[in-house]
DNA sequence: CCCTCACTTTGATGTGGATCAAACGGGGCC
DNA sequence: GGCCCCGTTTGATCCACATCAAAGTGAGGG
């Protein structure tokens, strides 16, 4: 078992998250292979648009690095953010050509894509991958069912509490020296975490302010966030304190 | 292949919506078999809860009849449905035990059951059941989508009109003899509504009353709702106004 | 080095929906 | 038929967050 994990060419779809996450964890070699040939990558700077609701997207794909965000725009402007793509992610419906909601760099990032027929055919012939990506949708629904608790029910300083719980507990390098500091920098400006979160851009501005005047944040510079102690922070976020820090 | 599907033994699975929708709309005879050798039926009365956050879940299952709801639910007690599941939707995760959230009954209910492990196994024998349930997830995930831009950015009056216009898109029988009245009962009180829609019940019940007095819709008794003109709904939802009535 | 521009912070005021409170209505049961 | 109870409606008040407005900050470019 582990040999055969072992046995895995490391060299074969290289940099690309998509072989841990979505795809490949139990591909043979010549599986791999057939990936390979229909995988490429693309890359965009931040702010750039990825696709418009609405449009057709002929891949599939995977984020190499950076972070993409997916949001739906009202006739007036009105803006939510419904689903924020960190490294590994995977973007994209198999059977569908278009999007409902648009796609976007939020951050300069790289996509390892597939192109939306072939993957279909792969998915067809490798079981196993349609059972992945099942399972990792079924990990997204749940995401989205948080996002909901707090879109509906949370007040603004609970929703930026947990939302930085959200992005450091996925980003955070921490620093287990001494005390547990947890360091990170946000990818998203005050107006897109708005838009994760519900909010006005001044709200976000105002609660983050109140979490530093209160110790529960250093902010070093505008973006890079410090947590002193994440059992303060995990207090402020209304969420149940079981499982403890990072688990 | 018209013909094919004529074979389905219609018998079989006999009023289970599984078969048109997760599993079986692909199956052969002999899985249909298997199927029947593990499904079971449970029925619920309205308000009694089906599985606790947190608590084993050692079955999957169709909605037959009725509706069921998943809330999460914070310590102090706000809380938040995440989920509302109408006959034919799924419920449950091949691949995990417990669950996140409370499922509860919120009409009487019949489901259709499928214990775990032998619905996995078939999962494994039978590749177009992943990619099925791969399909009803990522329509899960498109609605959950819609459902937070309701939560984040929409007022009371356009929540209460929103979810008006999903339960009659789903529930209604509408009247086309004449004008386009569409009628429904609703399936949830004032107060599971708030739950949804992420309001108080004394919000929703004067959203509710100010709909009515504006003529967008017409209440006949406390839960059966008729609708002189979809349009006019559709024009307090906040949507865009594509894909006409009930499309 | 300073200017610019995009992002952010802070301040003053307004308001939609929450909260607290009370009355209403109708179905089931004695 | 009358009473009780649960779900619902309506009313009065409050407050968290939106809105409108202005000033601060810092990175990049001339």
């Amino acid at each position: 078992m582990s040999s055969k994990q072992l046995a895995f060419p490391q060299s074969q779809c290289a940099d690309c998250p998509i072989r841990h996450r979505a795809v490949c964890a139990r591909c043979e070699t010549d599986e791999l292979e057939k990936l390979e040939a229909i995988k490429y990558y693309r890359s965009y700077e931040a702010g750039q648009t990825i696709i418009w609701a609405g449009d057709k997207m002929d891949f599939v794909a995977s984020v190499v690095h950076g972070v993409a965000s997916l949001t739906q725009t009202m006739e007036d402007g009105r803006r939510q953010m419904v689903g924020l793509l960190l490294p590994s992610d995977f973007l994209g419906r198999p059977n569908r050509e278009s999007v409902a909601y648009d796609v976007t760099a939020t951050t300069d990032l790289q996509l390892c894509c597939f192109r939306r027929v072939p993957f279909l055919d792969m998915m067809d012939d490798t079981p196993h991958i349609a059972q992945r990506l099942l399972e990792m949708t079924l990990d997204e629904l749940d995401a989205a069912r948080e996002w909901m608790l707090l879109l509906g029910r949370k007040t603004a300083r609970e929703k930026i509490a947990s939302f930085l719980s959200i992005i450091a507990r996925r980003d955070a390098t921490f620093n287990n020296s001494g005390h547990g500091d947890v360091a990170f920098d946000l990818p998203l400006t005050r107006e897109a975490m708005a838009d994760y979160l519900g909010l006005t851009l001044e709200t976000v501005s105002r609660q983050m302010s109140g979490l530093k005047r209160d110790g529960v944040i250093r902010l070093e510079g505008k973006r890079h966030i410090v947590i002193p102690d994440f059992d303060l922070l995990m207090d402020e976020t209304g969420d149940d304190a079981d499982g403890g820090i990072l688990s």
